[in-house]
This record gives structure tokens, C-alpha cells and sequence, in this order.
DNA sequence: AGCACGCCGACT
DNA sequence: GTCGGCGTGCTC
């Protein structure tokens, strides 16, 4: 008899204990289990095996066995016990999260009318006239129910009546466990095993030798197996004939995994450089023996945009594979589908580098995941959740853009990828790379107290000069009705003579939509989001009003919802304003726009950047879509429409943020053979971190904001948690949030912890959730967590109840 | 999260 | 009297 440590998909905070009885031999960390909880079947992750031992509590046997190999080796679940710890978080719910979706089964109930059932129903239904809730139609008509539908069934009323059909045999309901297995997506290809001489050919039947001929063809074009889809689909009559030629020994079947390429194209191959420039030379000297033992070191790597960090960090990942130990590449979301992983299956082949993106189907992902669970895939790059990939000894973890937004999760599970890197690497004592032209405050901090190795890149490779940039006040330019123009003389100036000249031109701004903001002309009112609120933008290609935080969409024929008023002011721009404006004045350029809602899909993200690459576009108009690890070549001018406009978020990571953008978007100029030119157009010439930007000097910045921080003991000089508490009554919420306050002002008898607020959020409704804040500063993050703790031992009715929520943001990056 | 238990008001 | 509402607490 075994005793099995188990966390469950369940918010409990502690590891259950279950008995396993049968042949414990197969049992291994990292495997689900189907176990009881209460009344309910869960999944459940085996973390450890134990002997049976006394315990006080009693002991249910585990339900199933669900896997027959690991999910995650047994070296990763230290890191998930950290995880859960740190960002408050119940540990079967990390694992979850950690794993690919579709995996988690449930137990549920289906529901089947009997033949009885199907005679009364319609009366019971008559008798409750419109009143009976739909599901019962729903029954009745198709003669069963999902167990998605019975689970929606809540009220006990109805759950009562439900057995009390089943006792009088009007349904049967049936316990099922839908496995949440998700398979491998694979097709049938047949392959031609012997050509046939012309006398061998004439004893086929005439659909055979068709069918034969064609499958030659194909094969002899393609240089693959042909899927039988694609020849059933140019000769229908092949799927007959196969089959025969399969029995005859001619053909033969195999299956092989889909892989769908959003293009039908390779990734651009990348020739490995024959030598390193000077300082990519050093840096590999210095970094060379960290790579070759089994130790935790962290490496910040500044280099300057084309500086080349990339061949950095294949010779990096090369020297660590050749040491047999596995390498993880964190790139942010929307750089996926582009540079780095045609560089990494150049240097190692594709079939040696998995990708983990969100472009995958559930199949497609649990297949990745598998094989690098098995140790199969021993390269893998992916977005902020590739931090979880079930790698067993990976010896060397690059972030990319270590800076980038995208790595901090901002719901449920709100961890930071880089951090969690690092960590990581700690435990698992293998290298890590955080890599930047513009290094988070925190990571460039760290490398100067020592915490990491500070390498540096300051040359461009090809000694490309950085590109000139201009600064625009657009306090000072001409304003029209009233309001500074989009555009000022100097950049449609230099647009113009780009357009002469033939080169492209990158025009910024990050936000979408025409028009951000509408007001009512009679009585002032702005047209808000029924659930948010947010003044909702414009789209006028759409013709719709949407709400950027929620979604929510109206008509755009509006009427002000106070007076009725049809005399509605389009104040604000985005994107799509600019793309018109531009369209008016530049009538025979073709302009393109590149943001969420011309490329939601990462599809028609790379077919826009095809047509940038091939020159077929003149003016390119983007948000931050725009500015990540793209190399625009024919790109000689940046125009950035707004420098300023993050910069009035309620947030001390404003000026970061924006520094990190104007110097990104910066660096977009000039990147070919001809010398690039950016424009920054702004209301706070004088702001340093856009002065900062234009002159390229990121250290300037960087003490700058260090002081900044210092004086408000802001990270790195502190560490922060926000509580954030929502609920459909503001009421609630508030009080929930004072409350919360005045009990944590009593805990603390220490100074080390210092309350701000509560304040209502900046955004202070979000579907239909009112919301407020409370932000806990402290020196130490233990401090921090002590509070917490605290906290959760007594919770105020109120958020017992459900009718506030409260989570916990550990180390927020988002102040929203 | 679910699910049961238990305690109160408002109906047969 | 009991039916059904919700507040409270537990799940190996
Ligand atoms: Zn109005
Ligand atoms: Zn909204």
C-alpha cells in the first residue's frame, strides 16, 4: 500500500494524501490521477510517492490512473510549490495552468430521456407554461443533455426534481468522465513502394492505374508522402483505388502529423556568420564557461538594437546542446511567429526546436508538449507560459525582451515569466540570459549590485549608424480648429520625400480604432461602455463602437444615451484616423495598417509583414504590433505620432514603459543598407524619457528613474502587492476594501509595511465589476507575504460570501 | 470551486 | 409544521 502526495484542480491550498493499493511500478511523479474530493472525481497531479503511514485523517484510494507517462518531470514540481507560494496561488491550480489546456477530465453526468419521459414532458411543460427553464425543452427535443448542460443546472430545485425523474423512470442518468484527453491531429499519406514497368502497369484496373499514376506525380513534386485528402480531392475516384493498390502491395498507408504552416512556407533560413564581431566575441568568452557547468549564473545582455544578440544566443544554446542539457526560449507573444525561431531551426532543424505558440490547436500543443515531456525535443521556444515546458534539465533559459510587458500574466495567475526564469535557473542550476536593448529597471539594477553579470553590445553589427532623430513639439505647431494636428510640416515633409525616393515609411501610435472618444455635442456627455467605465473608440471601418478593456460592442449609428442627441463629437485618434488621414493626403501611396484588428490572427500578421518585406507597401501604420523583433530593411523613416501618450497612466512604470517604446520603435529606422531617419512627435519635448530615447542613451534613463524610484520607494527600492477587490455592488466594495485596510493598519505593528490607499481604480468599472486597490509596499517581500497570510486566516464576511473578490497581485506591473 | 449542512423566514 | 433561501465550512 502506497500513500500518493496529490494537488488537485481545486482552490485548497494544501497537497491531499490518497492510497494506492495496485502495481505501484508504473506510478511516477507528474501523472494524473482521477481522485475523489468530497462528493465530486477531480484530476489530480502526483508529486510524491510515500509509504502508507498513520495519519489522522482518512484516507480515499486514488480513482483512475489517467496517464501512463509524466506530464512534467519530477524536477519542475519544487518550482510549482515556489509558484504557489509566492503568487498566492492553490498548487493544483499552478500545475494546471502550467500544463496545455483540454487535459483536466471532470467527472459529470449525462442525462437520457426514457420513453416514459418523452410522454409526460410535454405536459409537465405545458403546466409551467413559459416559466420552465430551457434545458428541459432542450431535453425533450433532442432526447439527452450534456453533462456541460446538467452542469449548469444549479438551482436545487430543479436538481431535485431531476431525481425525482429518475426514480420515476422518466431519465436514466449516467456518471461519465470525459478523459480531457486531447490527441495528436494527424492525416493518412500513402507512398508508392516500387515503381511499376509499363506491363505491370496494364494489369491495373483503369481507376488504378489513374490513381497510381497521379500519386507518382505528386510524390515526385512534393518530395513527401501525399495525404490521401489531397489525392481523393483531385481524383475521387483514388480513394477506392487505393485501397486496392494498398492490398496488391503497391502502396502503402502511413499517418503523420499535421503541421499546419499559416503560409504554406518555410520560415526564412538564416546562414550561420562565419565569425563573431569583437564584442559578441568577449561576451561568449566570458559567458562560455558558465555554459559548460551545472550552475546557476544570471547574465543581463544589454545590446543595442541590431546588435546582434540573437547569434549570441545560438552559439549560447549550441554549446549548452552539446553538452546534452535542453535550452528554453522565452520570446514575447507577438515576436513569435517571426525571427527567432527561423534562426533557431536554421542552426538546429526543425524538427530539433518545438514552438510553443498560441497559433496551435489543443492537439497540436499536447503533441509539443509531449515530446518534450519525454525528452524528445530538447529546444523549445515560446511565450510567457513556455516557462512551464516540462523540461527535465534544461541548461540554459534566454529571455528575450526581457523588458517586454508580455511576460507578466495579468489575471489569474499573475506571475512574471522573467522572474520565474531566473528562479528556475536557481533551482534547476542552469544558466539564464535576460536579453535587451532597453533592460527593465529591475534586471539592470540587479546587474549592478552584482546579482547578475552585466555583457554588453554597443555596436550595431556592420557599424550601421543609429539613426537621426528629431524631437517635434507639438506645443509649437500650428494648431487647426484648434487642436495640434496629427501631423506636423516636419513629418509630412519627410514622408513625402520617402514616397519621391521610394523608401518605406513606419508611422506609430499605439492605439487603435478612429476615434477614441465621443462626446455629445448637446448636453456633453461622453458614450460610454455599458459594463466599463470607459468612454468607448470608434471603428468606423467596422462601423461599430467597441470597448477596448471588455470587448462590448454597439452600433455605431449612435444616439447620446443622456438626451437622445444624434450630435455626437468624434474627439481623439487612433490608428484607423491615421490611416485615413494619411489616404487623403497621400492618394497614390498604398498604406497599410498593422494592429489587432487588421491582424488579430497570426495568419494575417505574417501576410502584412510579407507585403511590408516585398516592398508593396508604401506607409506602414501600427501600434506596438509594430515594433517586435521585426526587421523592416527598406524601412527609412519612423514616425512616432504621440510620444507622450503613456505617459499620463496612473502607473510608476509610465516612464519606463514609454522609454522602452520610443527606443524600440526607434530602432525600427534604418536596420537596411540606407541610413534611417525617426520623428518623434510629442507635447513633453523635455521629458527625459523621451529625450533619453532620441539620443539613445539608455543609462541616462536608467538614473533618472533610479532616483525616482529611490525617493518613492518604488521597485527596485521596494516590493509592492496590490489587493485588488471587484464586485458588482460599489457599496461592497468599498467597504470590503476599508475594512481590509484597517485590519491590515492593525496586524502590521511593524513599520515594514506600508498601506496606500485603498483608492477606487483607475479603471473603476470593468464588466460590470466595480473595482478598488490597495497597494502594500515593503522592503522585504517576506513582510508582504506575512500580511497576506494574515489576511487570509480571518477574511471579512464579505468576501467569504463571494459578493467581493479579492485577489492578490503579487509584484504588479499594472496599475489599471 | 462544488457540495452539504444548518439555520431562519414564509408558505401550505 | 416543511420548503427553500443563503451563510459557513470542508474537501485527503
Ligand atoms: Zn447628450
Ligand atoms: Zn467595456
Amino acid at each position: 500500500m502506497m500513500h500518493l502526495e496529490v494537488a488537485v484542480a481545486a482552490p485548497v491550498t494544501e497537497t491531499f494524501t490518497y492510497s494506492f493499493s495496485g502495481e505501484h511500478g508504473s506510478l511516477q511523479p507528474g501523472i494524473r490521477l482521477l481522485v475523489p474530493l468530497g462528493k465530486r472525481q477531480v484530476t489530480g497531479y502526483l508529486l510524491a510517492i510515500h509509504l502508507a503511514a498513520p495519519t489522522e485523517y482518512k484516507i480515499k484510494p486514488v480513482t483512475e490512473i489517467l496517464d501512463q507517462e509524466p506530464l512534467f518531470p519530477a524536477s519542475i514540481i519544487p518550482f510549482f510549490r515556489w509558484i504557489s507560494r509566492y503568487y498566492r496561488y492553490p498548487l493544483g491550480e499552478v500545475i494546471k495552468h502550467a500544463l496545455p489546456g483540454g487535459l483536466t477530465s471532470q467527472s459529470g453526468k449525462k442525462i437520457y430521456l426514457t420513453a416514459e419521459g418523452s410522454n409526460a414532458l410535454p405536459q409537465f411543460l405545458e403546466e409551467y407554461k413559459g416559466t420552465a427553464p430551457t434545458w428541459i425543452a432542450q431535453l425533450l427535443h433532442k432526447g439527452s443533455l450534456t453533462p456541460a448542460a446538467v452542469r449548469k443546472i444549479k438551482t436545487p430545485k430543479w436538481k431535485k426534481q431531476l431525481e425525482k425523474w429518475q426514480a420515476e423512470g422518466l431519465i436514466s442518468i449516467e456518471d461519465l468522465i470525459s478523459s480531457g484527453q486531447t490527441k495528436a491531429k494527424t492525416e493518412i499519406c500513402i507512398s508508392v513502394n516500387t515503381p511499376l514497368s509499363s506491363t505491370e502497369l496494364s494489369t491495373l484496373k483503369p481507376s488504378e492505374k489513374k490513381t497510381f499514376l497521379l500519386l507518382t506525380e505528386l510524390q515526385q513534386t512534393s518530395l513527401a508522402d501525399v495525404p490521401r485528402k489531397e489525392l481523393v480531392h483531385i481524383y475521387p475516384g483514388a480513394a477506392k483505388a487505393v485501397i486496392n493498390l494498398e492490398g496488391k502491395g503497391i502502396v502503402s498507408f502511413s499517418t503523420r502529423q499535421i503541421f499546419r504552416d499559416p503560409f504554406g512556407e518555410q520560415p526564412p533560413h538564416f546562414e550561420k556568420p562565419v565569425t563573431l564581431t569583437e564584442e559578441q566575441q568577449a561576451v561568449m568568452s566570458h559567458l562560455s564557461p558558465f555554459l559548460h557547468r551545472k550552475e546557476f549564473a544570471t547574465f543581463l545582455l544589454h545590446g543595442v538594437t541590431g546588435s546582434g544578440k540573437t547569434e549570441v544566443y545560438l552559439r549560447a544554446a549550441e554549446e549548452v546542446c552539446r553538452r546534452g542539457r535542453a535550452v528554453l526560449i522565452l520570446v514575447p507573444e507577438i515576436a513569435l511567429a517571426t525571427q527567432m525561431e527561423g534562426h533557431f531551426f536554421s542552426r538546429f532543424g526543425q524538427d530539433n526546436v518545438a514552438v510553443l505558440h498560441s497559433g496551435l490547436s489543443t492537439g497540436e500543443r499536447y503533441d509539443q508538449w509531449c515530446e518534450i515531456a519525454q525528452g524528445k525535443t530538447q529546444i523549445v521556444i515560446g511565450a510567457r507560459s513556455a516557462i512551464f515546458a516540462p523540461l527535465k534539465d534544461p541548461g540554459l533559459i534566454i529571455v528575450d525582451e526581457e523588458h517586454d510587458g508580455s511576460y507578466k500574466q495579468d489575471d489569474s495567475l499573475r506571475y512574471q515569466a522573467r522572474d520565474l526564469a531566473v528562479l528556475r535557473g536557481s533551482q534547476q542550476k542552469c544558466t539564464v540570459i535576460l536579453g535587451s536593448a532597453t533592460p527593465s529597471l529591475t534586471s539592470f539594477y540587479h546587474a549592478t549590485k552584482g546579482k547578475y553579470q552585466l555583457l554588453s553590445l554597443h555596436k550595431r553589427v556592420a557599424d550601421r549608424p543609429q539613426p537621426e532623430v528629431t524631437i517635434v513639439d507639438l506645443k509649437k505647431t500650428k494648431p487647426i480648429a484648434g487642436l495640434p494636428p496629427l501631423f506636423s510640416p516636419l513629418l509630412l515633409e519627410a514622408i513625402t520625400s520617402n514616397l519621391e525616393q521610394n523608401n518605406q515609411s513606419l508611422i506609430f501610435l499605439n492605439r487603435r480604432g478612429y476615434a477614441n472618444l465621443l462626446l455629445c455635442s448637446d448636453c456633453g456627455n461622453p458614450v460610454q461602455c455599458r459594463h466599463c467605465r470607459v468612454s468607448l473608440t470608434l471603428h468606423k471601418e467596422k462601423k461599430t463602437l467597441i470597448c477596448h478593456h471588455c470587448g462590448h460592442t454597439a452600433k455605431s449609428a449612435i444616439l447620446c444615451p443622456h438626451c437622445r442627441s444624434h450630435h455626437i463629437k468624434e474627439i481623439g485618434f487612433g490608428t484607423e484616423r491615421i490611416e485615413a488621414e494619411l489616404h487623403q493626403r497621400f492618394p497614390t501611396a498604398t498604406i497599410a495598417r498593422l494592429d489587432r484588428d487588421t491582424a488579430g490572427s497570426r495568419s494575417s500578421f505574417l501576410k502584412i509583414l510579407k507585403a511590408v518585406h516585398n516592398r508593396e507597401i508604401d506607409i506602414l501604420i501600427g501600434t506596438q504590433m509594430i515594433t517586435k523583433g521585426h526587421h523592416f530593411p527598406h524601412v527609412t523613416l519612423v514616425g512616432i505620432i504621440w510620444a507622450d501618450a503613456g505617459l499620463g497612466i496612473p502607473d510608476f512604470k509610465a516612464g519606463e514603459r514609454t522609454f522602452q517604446l520610443i527606443s524600440q520603435v526607434t530602432g525600427r529606422a534604418g536596420r537596411g543598407e540606407k541610413p534611417g531617419k525617426v520623428i518623434i512627435q510629442t507635447h513633453q519635448p523635455d521629458h527625459y524619457a523621451i529625450t533619453c530615447a532620441r539620443q539613445h542613451d539608455y543609462l541616462s534613463f536608467y538614473h533618472k528613474e533610479r532616483q525616482l524610484r529611490k525617493m518613492l520607494r518604488f521597485p527596485p527600492y521596494s516590493r509592492l502587492i496590490n489587493i485588488r477587490f471587484s464586485g458588482e455592488s460599489e457599496e461592497n466594495v468599498n467597504q470590503a476594501a476599508q475594512l481590509i485596510s484597517r485590519q491590515i493598519t492593525r496586524l502590521s505593528v511593524s513599520s515594514a509595511v506600508t498601506v496606500l490607499g485603498p483608492v477606487a481604480s483607475p479603471l473603476s468599472k470593468l464588466r460590470g465589476r466595480y473595482r478598488w486597490q490597495l497597494l502594500l509596499q515593503a522592503h522585504r517581500y517576506q513582510d508582504l507575504h506575512a500580511v497576506c497570510d494574515s489576511l487570509a486566516q480571518a477574511p471579512p464576511a464579505l468576501i467569504r460570501s463571494g459578493k467581493v473578490k479579492m485577489s492578490v497581485d503579487v509584484d504588479p506591473e499594472n496599475m489599471l
